[in-house]
DNA sequence: TTGTATGCGTTATCAC
DNA sequence: GTGATAACGCATACAA
C-alpha cells in the first residue's frame, strides 16, 4: 500500500516516479518517449517530479526492450594520434547531439586486431560501428556484425574515374569514401610549378589503405604530367620515422628535391631532420607536403603545406550514414563521398 | 518441438547454443561466468558452439540483472587536446584489459558543462565516471551519482604538507591527487641554477584547478627560495594563446629570463614567438619550461624542458580507484596520490 | 489518451 | 552440479 507521500518500500524509482505523479508507469516511460501519446500536462508533470528525483530512464533497459542501445562503437589504434583524436572528438559531440554515446576501443600498437575485440565489442550491441583501422580484416567484421552495422572508411583507388566501389566482402557495409586525388593533384602541380622533379614519398604504414592509395595515386599523377614516379621511402606515420627516414635519404641515398609524407606528423619530422639535422633549407633547397592538415601543421616552427581533410565533413557524413542505417535497417550499402584540397603554407616554394 | 539440429523458431540465439550443447539455457549463462559451478567439459562445450554462432552474452541484459554495466563514463573538454588525448589512450587500454569499455562524453569548449550531461551519462549506468575537467560543480555531480562512482581528478594546494584533504562537497568521492610540487621545485631549481631571477607564468585556463595550483606552487617555491614572484600572463593552455601572450610579454611588456607555462602546448606557442618573431634564442636569452611531457615536447624543434606527470602511474592509480570502489561499494572514499618531476631537455640552459 | 500485461537477454535464487 | 523461475528496467501491443 502507499504511504503518506505516495512512496513504498521495494518500488523502484520510476514507480515512484509514478505513483507521486498519480499516473502508471508506463505513462512515466511515454513522457520520456516524446512520440508516444500522452497528455501535455502529465508529461509536464511527471518530467518535473522526475527532475527532482533525478530520474532518469536506464539506457540498459531500453536498449533490451527496444533494441537500439544508443552506442556506436569506435575502434581506433590511438586514441592520443593527433588525426585520430581530432576525428573521435567531432564525431563524439555529432553523436552526442543526437543522443548517442561514443563506446571506445582499441587495437594493438602494430594495427592488429585481436579477434575477440570485435565479440566484446557486440556484446554491447551498439547501434553503429565505426571502423578507422584499416586493416580489420573483413571477413572478422562481417563474421561479428552480419547486419550492415558498420561504417568503413575507404580509401580507394583512384586509377581512372572512381566510379562504384569495387564488389568485395567489405562492400556489405556502409562506406565513407576519401578521394584523396584532388588534393594530390593539387599538391602535385604547386611543386611542378616550382620546378621539383625528384619527389621522395616518404610513406606511412604500409599496411594502411590510406597509405597505398596515397602512394598510387601519388604515382598516377605524377605519370600523367609526365614526371619521374616518386621515390619510396619506408615510414610508419611517426615523427621519428620521419625524421630517421629522411637522414638516411640524404645522408646515404640521393636526396630529393621534395619529399611527400604520408601525414602530417612524419612531415614534420622530415622537417627537423633537413632543418637541424641536415642544415638544409625548407623550402629553398627542399619541399616538404604532408597530409591530414592537423592543427601542429598551422604552428610556425613547421608552417606546413599539406593536404587537408575536412573533419566537419567527414563526420558529418559519418553521422549521416550511421542515422540513415538506424532508419532504414534493411537498405542496401549506402556510400558517402568526400575530397581533399591542398592548403598552401611556406613549405613549398 | 526441437527439429533435427536441435533449433526451433522464434529461439535467441542463446536458447539456440543451449539446445545444441544439450544443457539449460541457465548452464549457458553460467559457461560465460568463470565463477559460475559448471562442469569443465560442458562449460568448453557451451563455449566451444557459441564460439561457432559467434553468440556473446549481451551487456544490456547482464547490466540489468547484476547491476554491472561494464561501462567507464570519461568527460573530457577536448579528445583531441593531447594530453587528454594521450590520458584517454591509456585508460581504455587498461580498462580493455579488464573487461570494461570507455564512454566518451564531451563538455562545451569553455568547459562549462551542460547541466543535462551528468543525467545523460548516468542513463548508462556507467560502474565508475572519470571526471577529467576541472569544473564540474560538484553539487551537481553530487546530484547525479549519490553514490561515491565517481573517481575526481584533484589538484591540491602544497602550501604546507600535503595532509589529508580538506573537506568539501567533491570529498565524498574517490580521488587522484596529483601533487605538483616535485617536478616545480626541481624546476625552480634548474632555473635558480642557471641565474634566472625574473619568471613569468604563462597560465592556463584561469578556471582549471590544475592551472591555479600550478601558480599558486610555483610562487610558493619561489618565495621559499627567496627569489621574486613570477609575473603572471593570462592564457587558456593554447598554442595560439601562448604565442601572443609571449608576444605582448616582450614586445609591450617587460620580458622576462624564463617562461614557465601552464601545459607543453602553450609553451610551443611561447618557443615559436621567441624564436621566430622576436628573434630571442632560446635558451640563451630565455629559458621556457613547460608541463606535461607530451610526445611532441621530445621533438626536434622544440625539445622542451618539461614537468612529466607519468601517464602510465596516473592511469594505473584510477584504475586502481575505480576496481577497489566496485569491490567495496559502501567503503568511505579513496584517494590515490601521485607526483611529478622534471624532464631536462634544451630549453632551459 | 490511459492502464495492464508481456517480452527484451541475462543472472541469482532456489530447489533438486 | 544442474535446471526451472523470478527479477532487473524499460517500451509497447492490446484492451479499455
Amino acid at each position: 500500500m502507499g504511504s503518506a507521500d505516495g512512496t513504498r518500500k521495494g518500488q523502484s524509482i520510476a514507480e515512484i516516479v509514478a505513483d507521486r505523479a498519480q499516473v502508471s508507469r508506463a505513462a512515466v516511460s511515454r513522457a520520456f518517449n516524446p512520440k508516444a501519446p500522452l497528455r501535455a500536462d502529465k508529461r509536464a508533470l511527471v518530467l518535473q517530479i522526475a527532475e527532482e528525483l533525478s530520474y532518469v530512464p536506464n539506457m540498459a533497459g531500453r536498449a533490451l526492450a527496444t533494441q537500439r542501445s544508443h552506442l556506436v562503437g569506435v575502434i581506433v589504434p590511438h586514441v592520443c594520434s593527433p588525426w585520430e583524436g581530432i576525428e573521435i572528438d567531432a564525431l563524439t559531440t555529432a553523436l552526442q547531439a543526437r543522443g548517442f554515446a561514443t563506446l571506445l576501443f582499441k587495437t594493438q600498437i602494430d594495427r592488429s586486431l585481436d579477434p575477440k575485440l570485435l565479440s566484446y565489442m557486440r556484446a554491447y550491441n551498439p547501434d553503429s560501428v565505426v571502423v578507422f583501422t584499416e586493416n580489420v580484416p573483413p571477413d572478422q567484421l562481417h563474421r561479428a556484425f552480419d547486419q550492415a552495422v558498420p561504417v568503413y572508411v575507404d580509401y580507394p583507388d583512384e586509377a581512372t574515374d572512381p566510379g562504384p566501389p569495387p564488389e568485395s566482402a567489405m562492400n556489405r557495409f556502409d562506406c565513407l569514401r576519401v578521394l584523396q586525388r584532388d588534393g594530390i593533384e593539387q599538391a602535385v602541380a604547386l611543386l611542378s610549378g616550382f620546378g621539383r622533379r625528384r619527389i621522395a614519398y616518404l610513406a606511412g604504414h604500409p599496411k594502411a589503405q590510406a597509405n597505398v592509395a596515397r602512394l598510387r595515386t601519388l604515382q598516377q599523377v605524377l605519370a600523367a604530367r609526365g614526371l619521374p614516379p616518386a621515390a619510396v621511402i619506408e615510414g610508419d606515420f611517426s615523427y621519428q620515422r620521419g625524421y630517421d627516414a629522411t637522414l638516411e635519404l640524404f645522408r646515404a641515398g640521393p636526396g630529393a628535391e621534395a619529399i611527400f609524407a604520408a601525414n602530417d606528423v612524419s612531415a614534420f619530422g622530415a622537417l627537423d631532420a633537413l632543418r637541424h639535422s641536415l642544415g638544409l633549407r625548407v623550402p629553398d633547397a627542399v619541399s616538404v607536403v604532408g597530409f591530414d592538415d592537423i592543427d601542429q601543421a598551422a604552428w610556425r616552427s613547421y608552417d606546413l603545406t599539406t593536404i587537408k581533410i575536412d573533419v566537419e565533413e567527414r563526420v558529418a557524413a559519418l553521422v549521416r550514414l550511421i542515422l540513415q542505417r538506424l532508419q532504414h535497417r534493411t537498405a542496401p550499402p549506402l556510400t558517402e563521398t568526400i575530397r581533399t584540397k591542398l592548403v598552401v603554407r611556406g613549405t613549398v616554394g
